[in-house]
DNA sequence: TATATTTAAGATAAAATTGTCTTAAAACTT
DNA sequence: AAGTTTTAAGACAATTTTATCTTAAATATA
């Protein structure tokens, strides 16, 4: 798998969240059922979206998740960062400390044209646009594909 | 990162084996030494690479590993694929089962053509184009920069 | 103010990955 | 034939990731 499964549950759950309205938080609760997460593992990936200022969250009755800014200002990118890291944009794929900057590696150059494709379409696609294309073409974004959008 | 500890080890091993001659065997001793990873870690991966018959082996003093082809004819893929499977090259970005069969995920549209791209370079990338870049240019395999080729 | 609801935070547990160690089997050497 | 070297195999341990559970803090509502 390319991303943790915590990232994975990340994107699934923002790219839901930017098909639905910021006005009021939606509660982690619902979200957990809606995209059969485990509530309490989902809790603490969308609490490190909270930290890195990709949602907001408030307590109590009403209370819950909304993403900070809308949908189209949100890349992919900036999910994957917060609960992955940077490092499949950036990192040696032979694992090696401080790709490019010494001595590369010997797969260097097949592997920078790779990532940086992978850097370009995961920092040009929002979460607006996954959330348009999985509404509009009714797409699965839970492995049962029991979800419904709207 | 991309691939697990064990495929980078593996990858490491492999473009290693490719720079040098296939007469005999290498032990797996001296190429723990030499690439600075772990003796018994390597000696299972390694096993992982001769039962998918990358590797022949050789009990007993002389004994070792060597390519079971030339490094010319093994591509980056099958190493990959023989220890971390073939998901990077196949599966969901998004996790969920049968990626593209039946109703495929939001990302499938811009997921796919660069997990194509990074099945090309793998396909098309052998074990001899590595080691002949790294040794040309004389790059690093190790964390270290210890490493010395031939 | 009291109570219920909901996120935050952290302790704990289970599972997967990574790493080590021991014993067995095969092949060479003497 | 006996002893040494080396891979094979599998038990064991440490670490990381994944998942669950408990308690605290904040907010709304009655
Ligand atoms: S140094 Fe290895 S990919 Fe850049
Ligand atoms: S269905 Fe998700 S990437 Fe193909």
């Amino acid at each position: 798998m390319i991303f943790s499964k915590s990232c994975v549950y990340g994107l699934r759950a923002m790219i839901y969240l930017a098909s639905i309205s910021r006005e009021g938080y939606v509660s982690i609760k619902g979200l957990s059922e809606k995209l059969d997460i485990s509530f309490h593992f989902l809790t603490k990936i969308l609490q490190e979206l909270t930290a890195d200022d990709l949602l907001e969250s408030m307590k109590g009755p009403k209370g819950g998740v909304r993403l900070s800014k809308s949908g189209g200002e949100i890349t992919l990118k900036e999910v994957v960062k917060a609960i992955d890291g940077p490092g499949i944009f950036t990192e040696c794929v032979l694992g090696l400390p401080g790709c490019g900057s010494e001595k590369p590696c010997p797969m260097h150059d097949m592997w920078e044209g790779t990532r940086d494709k992978i850097n370009d379409v995961f920092t040009t696609t929002s979460l607006q646009d996954m959330s348009k294309e999985g509404k509009a073409k009714d797409l699965r974004i839970t492995p049962d594909g029991q979800f419904i959008w709207g």
